[in-house]
RNA sequence: GCGAGCGUAGCUCAGUGGUAGAGCUCCACCUUGCCAAGGUGGUUGUCGAGAGUUCGAAUCUCUUCGCUCGCUCCA
C-alpha cells in the first residue's frame, strides 16, 4: 500500500486528534516527552469501548476464559524466568567515523587463521563481500587465511585493530553496551541493586505466574483460557509514527491453555476468531493481513506465530501476535520459583504442564487502525437528493461548486465515543429544550450521550459527524404538540427517520450495542 | 542513537531586529422549522523551554525538549 493511495495522512488525522479531544501529547505544557501520549475525552471513551468489547468477547461471551488483573510490578524473577532480564536487550556498538549503530549480534568479523596482530574486518550478517575486498585492499592478505567469526566472540581489547562495516580504519567501532528495553525502578526508598523491580514489559507473565492460584479457585477444565487487560512498559529505543509504538500502552493478553499436541489446530481457531473480532469492531477484511512467522522468525520455544496486521498511513504493521508458546513459560517459571504448575487431566488421568496459545493485541495500536480506518473526508451535494457523495482529493480543502465538505469518522457504533446525540431544533424555544433535556437524561442512563442546542441543526450534525457519533436524535413541534414521535439521523448515509419516543431504546440498542 | 528540516492562538499558517497577526474554531446574543461556514460582540499566545548578544529578540547565537523525514531499531 502506497502512502499516497491511503483516504487519510497522518498529519490530518493528529490534527483532528487533537482538535476534539482524542490524543495529546503527554504533558505538553512541559515540551512533552518522546513515546508517551494521554488521550482526552474522547480518545478514553474509544479506548474502554475497544477493552470493554475485547473484554466481553472474552470472559462474558464465552465459560471458558476467566479473567486477572495482576500488578505492574513484579517479583524481579518473573522477569528472569521468562528470559527478559537475560535477554531482553540488544548490545549496540557505534562507528564513531560514520556514525551508524549496529546491533552487536549481527556483525561479524573476519579473523587471520594465525596471525592474531592481523587486522579485523566486520561484516554484516550474510554479507561478507566487502569485509573480502578489504582484506585484500587494506590488509594485502588473501581471504582464504580468514575465517568469520561472531563480533561478540572478539575481545575488546582487540577493536584497535577491529575494521568497521562501513570504513577501511581500524579503531573507530565502540565496545557493544546493552540496552535494557525494560524501565527499572526501585522497590522502597533506598535505591540499591538489591532492591531493583521493573515495569513489566508485557501483562502475559502476570498469568503465568498466577496460573496455580487462578486454577485452583476456578475449577477451570482444559481447554481454558486466562485474560488481562493492562499496561506495559518498553523502553523503545525510537519511538514513531504517533501512538503506534510507544513506551508506555496497554495490552490485551489471553493465555489459553491447552492439551500437549493440539497446538496447531488451536492457533488455527484463536487465528479465525481473532480475524473476526476485528471485522466486528469495524477494521475490514481488504486492510487486514496475517503475517505466518517461520524459521528464524519464530522464537526457539514457539511452534507457531501469526502477527495479524493492518494497512496504516505510514505502512502494514502489527496489531496483535498470536503465538503457539507450547509450555516454556509455565516450564521456565516452574523451574525457576520451584514450585509445581503441572495441571491435573481428569479425563485422560495425566498430569502435564499445559501448552499454551497466545493472542496478544495492543489496545493503542487498535485504537490508531480504528480512528486511521474510520476517517473520512467527504464531498457531499448541496441541497436534497443532489447525488453522489464524493470522496474529497487529499490536500484539497475546499469542495468543488456544489459540493460541501464534511470530515467524518465512520465508527463500528460499539467503538464510537458517544453513541446518541440529542438536539432540540431550536434552542430559544423553551418546550424544545426542556423535552430534549429530559430524552437525554433518559437515554444517559444506557448509553454515552451528547446534548447540544447551539448553532443550526446542520451545523450540529456535522459535530457529531466528525466525532464519530452514529445517531442523531432530533426535537422539533411535531414531538411535542403532535405524536410524540423524534427524527433519528443516520451518521454514514445523513437519511432520516421518524420513529415514536416509545421505540426509541430499542431501535437504538438494535445499531449499538456489542 | 546519527543526519537533515521544523516548533508562532484549539487547528492551519503569515510575520528576517522596533507596539504579536489572518482564516477557521470556540463563547455570548440575534437569526435559523432538519444537513455547517448569516449578523453583532467577545475569549485565546511567556512566539516550545533555558541562557546569551543587543538600547531593543518571534527574528541572531548556544544549549535543551518535542515533532517530521532518512538511517538504525522494533524481543
Amino acid at each position: 500500500m502506497k502512502a499516497n493511495d491511503y483516504h487519510v495522512t497522518m498529519d490530518a488525522l493528529a490534527s483532528l486528534c487533537k482538535r476534539r479531544g482524542f490524543i495529546f501529547q503527554t504533558s505538553e505544557i512541559y515540551g512533552g516527552i518522546n513515546g508517551f501520549w494521554d488521550y482526552g475525552p474522547l480518545g478514553v471513551e474509544l479506548k474502554r469501548n475497544i477493552k470493554d468489547c475485547w473484554w466481553k468477547s472474552m470472559t462474558q461471551l464465552r465459560e471458558d476464559i476467566v479473567g486477572l488483573d495482576s500488578s505492574i510490578i513484579m517479583h524481579p524473577r518473573v522477569w528472569e524466568a521468562s528470559g527478559h532480564v537475560g535477554n531482553f536487550k540488544d548490545p549496540m556498538l557505534d562507528c564513531r567515523e560514520t556514525k551508524s549503530r549496529y546491533r552487536a549480534d549481527q556483525i561479524f568479523v573476519l579473523k587471520h587463521k594465525t596471525d592474531s596482530d592481523a587486522l579485523l574486518f566486520a561484516f554484516h550478517e550474510g554479507a561478507p563481500a566487502p569485509a573480502e575486498k578489504k582484506v585484500k585492499k587494506v590488509a594485502k592478505g588473501k581471504a582464504e587465511d580468514y575465517e568469520p567469526v561472531a563480533l561478540l566472540d572478539i575481545p575488546l581489547e582487540a577493536y584497535a585493530k577491529l575494521v568497521g562495516p562501513d570504513t577501511n580504519e581500524p579503531g573507530t567501532l565502540t565496545e557493544p553496551r546493552a540496552f535494557n528495553l525494560m524501565f527499572k525502578t526501585f522497590v522502597g526508598p533506598v535505591e540499591e541493586s538489591s532492591n531493583v523491580a521493573y515495569l513489566r514489559p508485557e501483562t502475559a507473565q502476570g498469568i503465568f505466574a498466577q496460573f496455580g492460584n487462578v486454577c485452583s479457585t476456578v475449577r477451570n477444565k482444559i481447554p481454558f483460557g486466562i485474560a488481562q487487560i493492562g499496561k506495559a512498559f518498553r523502553n523503545e529505543i525510537n519511538p514513531r509514527n504517533y501512538t503506534f509504538r510507544s513506551r508506555e500502552f496497554e495490552q490485551m493478553e489471553l493465555e489459553f491453555f491447552i492439551r500437549p499436541g493440539t497446538d496447531s489446530e488451536w492457533h488455527e481457531y484463536w487465528v479465525a476468531e481473532r480475524l473476526k473480532w476485528y471485522e466486528k469492531v469495524g477494521l475490514p477484511e481488504g486492510r487486514m493481513h496475517r503475517d505466518v512467522h517461520e524459521g528464524d522468525a519464530l522464537a526457539h520455544y514457539a511452534s507457531a506465530c501469526t502477527d495479524i496486521l493492518f494497512d496504516f498511513p505510514f505502512g502494514t504493521q502489527e496489531l496483535e501476535g498470536i503465538a503457539a508458546r507450547g509450555n516454556f513459560d509455565l516450564t521456565q517459571h516452574q523451574e525457576t520459583s520451584g514450585k509445581k504448575l503441572e495441571y491435573h487431566d481428569e479425563e485422560t488421568k495425566e498430569r502435564y504442564i499445559p501448552h499454551v496459545i497466545e493472542p496478544s493485541a495492543g489496545v493503542d495500536r487498535i485504537a490508531l487502525a480504528l480512528l486511521c480506518e474510520a476517517y473520512r473526508e467527504e464531498w457531499i451535494p448541496k441541497g436534497k437528493d443532489g447525488g453522489e457523495v464524493l470522496t474529497a482529493e487529499a490536500g484539497v480543502q475546499r469542495a468543488p461548486e456544489g459540493y460541501e465538505a464534511r470530515t467524518v469518522l465512520r465508527f463500528a457504533p460499539c467503538i464510537a465515543p458517544y453513541k446518541v446525540a440529542i438536539l432540540p431544533l431550536l434552542k430559544n424555544k423553551e418546550p424544545l429544550v426542556e423535552k430534549a433535556r429530559g430524552l437525554y437524561e433518559q437515554l444517559s442512563k444506557r448509553w454515552k450521550c451528547f446534548y447540544d442546542q447551539t448553532g443550526a441543526i446542520g451545523r450540529r450534525y456535522r459535530r457529531q459527524d466528525e466525532i464519530g457519533t452514529p445517531l442523531c436524535v432530533t426535537i422539533d413541534f411535531d414531538t411535542i404538540e403532535k405524536d410524540d414521535t423524534v427524527t433519528v439521523r443516520d451518521r454514514d448515509t445523513m437519511e432520516q427517520i421518524r420513529l415514536p419516543i416509545a421505540e426509541l431504546e430499542n431501535h437504538i440498542s438494535n445499531i449499538i450495542d456489542f
